[in-house]
DNA sequence: TCATAATTGATCAAAAATAATCAAAATGAA
DNA sequence: TTCATTTTGATTATTTTTGATCAATTATGA
């Protein structure tokens, strides 16, 4: 039994167990336990576990989480039901965008476990599917830490080298005369992503709709579909401009 | 049996295998131990399969992934005395590179208050950088979650569009031969920053000095400057390949 | 705290594997 | 065929790996 064969059945124990003894591993794997020592020291130096008198340990994942939180404290329920409804919607294989708002952001934890490629330039989106099924894309580009995402020409144009089945998208403000956007970075990001997409669902909950701001970006033909836990007058009139409606209730 | 056969046979058994023993090579395929042994090293040479004592593995089944956090918890003091002096060549204006590694990663404690612009692939740098004055680029591409870095070809032409003064970089053996990576994937990002900056620093505590693994894939030409904290004799090699030796103690 | 037991690191020797050298055999061209 | 080249195998020195021994260190319980 080689050097390398060891080390990979020391770390498979490992992997079970969470921790070894010298004596059990020289036994298992029929060497002395002076060579066991030496493998463990050997491994121990690239990191790959921890020593212990005795025997060593798994190195724990949780010494330095690296995170990116995204702090959404309002309309989380509504954030909730809308984007269960859109996960639903979502099917293996899919390659989808996801954009950096908070409403997006809660589509991660219902697509955890669904083979699919997620492309976002969000920053706690990576970090929320990071132990999951999902292969992710991430944006490059200028990194604007408040946002916790990734804007800027390199980011647009590597939006443009993709394409996806399902874009799902979150704005400022929708009413009928078009979409709103709370700063340029978010209306260049949202436009950039739309367009590359088959489909575009836009993620709002009732407190977005019939909202303006400053920066009206585009009508709403860049929208397929709303998904939305309102249910007022202003979603007959989108349904009249060629928008499908998803009314979910909180 | 010719030799082009030969590997063919070997290479079959293999993969069905994972690995062969030189012994039973040599009965199986009908040729002495000699002959195999040199069969093997060609093929090692090729990087078709890993050489090991008695025998061969497929490269595949080699390769274990190391996790960052494991990484990380190596060395850390010769790692941080080793990004302490480095970052002393760091000045405001500058646009550096920081690759993966976990050394690299160290260094970001040193320059929080600098005013500069850090290009990097890495989660944990930015996310380490993102209550700091640095403006941060980050790199777009395939996340791979277990390095916590972006990588991929998207990845290699974004870095290719950038330019930095100075890079920060590590490798997984440096030797008088050249330089030794832990994957492709690790050796196409080195390269691809080195070939972008003016000045390419390598941060390398003592265990990377005159170790080699699998995977040569530059000589030491790619390196302007060594930070480390060994101080054998080959560090006076080094020296006498154009390479500048910054000794640190820890 | 101290004493006892266990574990470790260091050194050395044996065994196995390898690299290097050289001669024999096979191959191929003139 | 003959000569040169390549390939193979035997031999030997060197290196690597492994296991044993023992002093030094570390953990544990009285």
């Amino acid at each position: 039994m080689t050097f390398q064969k060891r080390t990979h059945k020391i770390l498979e124990l490992l992997e079970h167990h969470g921790e070894v003894e010298i004596r059990q591993l020289a036994t298992e794997i029929g060497v002395s336990e002076v060579t066991v020592r030496r493998d463990l020291a050997s491994m121990a130096k690239d990191g790959l576990l921890y020593r212990t008198h005795g025997g060593a340990m798994k190195i724990s994942e949780l010494i330095k989480p690296v995170s990116f939180a995204n702090k959404a404290a309002v309309n989380l329920k509504a954030k909730d039901a809308i984007c269960k409804r859109a996960a639903e919607d979502i099917i293996d294989g899919d390659v989808i965008f996801i954009d950096c708002g908070s409403t997006a952001f809660r589509l991660c934890q219902f697509i955890k476990n669904k083979k699919i490629k997620v492309i976002t330039n969000s920053l706690p989106v990576v970090n929320e599917l990071q132990h999951s099924t999902v292969t992710i894309n991430l944006i490059g580009g200028e990194v604007d830490t408040t946002r916790q995402a990734v804007h800027g020409t390199m980011a647009y144009e590597h939006i443009a080298r993709y394409h996806a089945s399902k874009a799902f998208l979150g704005v400022d403000g929708i009413a009928a005369e078009g979409l709103y956007a709370g700063s340029e970075h978010e209306a260049s990001n949202t436009l950039a992503m739309a367009s590359q997409s088959d489909c575009v669902y836009m993620l709002c909950d009732a407190s977005k709709i019939g909202k303006t701001s400053y920066l009206k970006f585009n009508d709403l033909s860049l929208v397929d579909i709303l998904v939305s836990d309102y249910n007022g007058p202003e979603v007959t009139e989108f349904g009249s401009k060629g928008i499908s409606v998803l009314s979910v209730t909180v």
